[in-house]
DNA sequence: CATTGTATGTAACCTTTGTTACACCATAAC
DNA sequence: GTTATGGTGTAACAAAGGTTACATACAATG
């Protein structure tokens, strides 16, 4: 564990940082697909990615999901931190988008960590820091884009995250992603096949061009 | 100055850090209306609010903007933070809602207080964790309501932080916080009317019962 | 009181997105 | 093979919201 840490924290962190979180942390593998956190989950631990990648999600009264953004290696959830803080139930959803590793962190060494460590805190405010950007990245979209638009964006981030220019995904399982219906996707992502931009199959879709 | 410290942030932060703050810090008043941060503006310091309350927008390239959320007494920004950290230029828009009173403290100040004072360190987790899930709540409303529901959640809130049941706003400007139309506003306007909920009058609108 | 500028009401129309329905095809199961 | 299942294509329609256009009303000003 200490050696996957120093390759993927040690620009952050210091040593002795480090190797307290190789004496409390849990080494965990999960799956790709495994949910991680559903909405109303209590928070057990603050999770620092070290291969793979994780799906953020909001979802609504009745069930509708939104992606929010993905975690990377090197990342933690500033979400489960929020929660931590305000003892409060989790807001999010979170799904393995592939299989990953990760360190898991019991809360309690999170306040502690924060007064000893600066590298730790700037840790922290940067992962806030990032979170907010991207929640204001996905509201923009949501906001000021139409779902054409919106659909290029995700294929491209499906692309960079999954460093493959082949999706594996259903139609329908992209209108969850974006919160549309399976029609509407089917109709869009035709447009851009004609447009020569993409090829599709059963089951996946090729990238060839989204410029 | 130290009075209307004590008096808005006394519960929050230890003495020795309100006189820190009153000694560094410069108090200012700003006139309903007035700007008090623009798209690519560089900051200069985080603002503590005393009184009044401060809208804060986001805007994408073509000048279209999004209410996010208001800030009132005794709450910091978060996005200045942000940007302080990231040393990248303002994200958002900030106008005065109200006639309104802060304290604004060098940007050098905040990681200082951050490593001596716990109550500082809190009360900046608990800004971004307010804010965060403000942009979240934003974010739940323009993905998964329609206008009518964001009109009507956009009129109680304006009720609560001005403490008025009477909103001083044209259609026109209610449309740009919800980036909408004014011609959208004044109708779903209109069908609160006949529904009793409200007063339409130029210039103002009495609430009579959102339920 | 007449003029001007701005706010509001409303109709007609268009675009985008969502919904329903059904045909067709690929794959896996039998 | 046949059948069942799930993924995709497409048409027809509905609903929400945006656009254009214009009438009207109010308030401030000279």
């Amino acid at each position: 564990m200490i050696q996957e840490l120093k390759d993927n924290y040690g620009h952050l962190f210091e040593k002795e940082l480090i190797n307290e979180i190789a004496q409390v942390g849990t080494f965990k593998e999960v799956p790709a697909g495994y949910t991680m956190m559903a909405i109303g989950d209590y928070i057990r631990g603050v999770p620092l990615l070290i291969s793979g990648a994780i799906k953020v999600m909001r979802e609504d009264k009745e069930g509708d999901e939104l992606l929010l953004y993905y975690l990377e290696s090197g990342e933690t959830c500033s979400m489960t931190m929020n929660c931590c803080m305000g003892h409060t139930k989790s807001e999010i959803k979170a799904v393995a988008e592939q299989d990953t590793k990760l360190i898991m962190v019991p809360v309690q060494k999170m306040e502690e960590w924060t007064a000893k460590y600066k590298s730790w805190r700037d840790f922290v405010f940067q992962s806030y820091h990032n979170r907010l950007n991207e929640v204001l990245h996905i509201l923009d979209s949501v906001a000021f884009e139409k779902m054409d638009q919106r659909l290029v964006n995700y294929l491209k981030e499906k692309v960079r995250i999954n460093d493959s220019n082949t999706i594996q995904n259903t139609h329908q399982e992209i209108a969850y992603d974006l919160h549309s219906s399976r029609v509407v996707i089917s109709r869009l992502l035709k447009k851009l096949e004609q447009m020569g931009a993409i090829e599709l199959h059963r089951n996946h879709i090729k990238i060839i061009d989204l410029e």
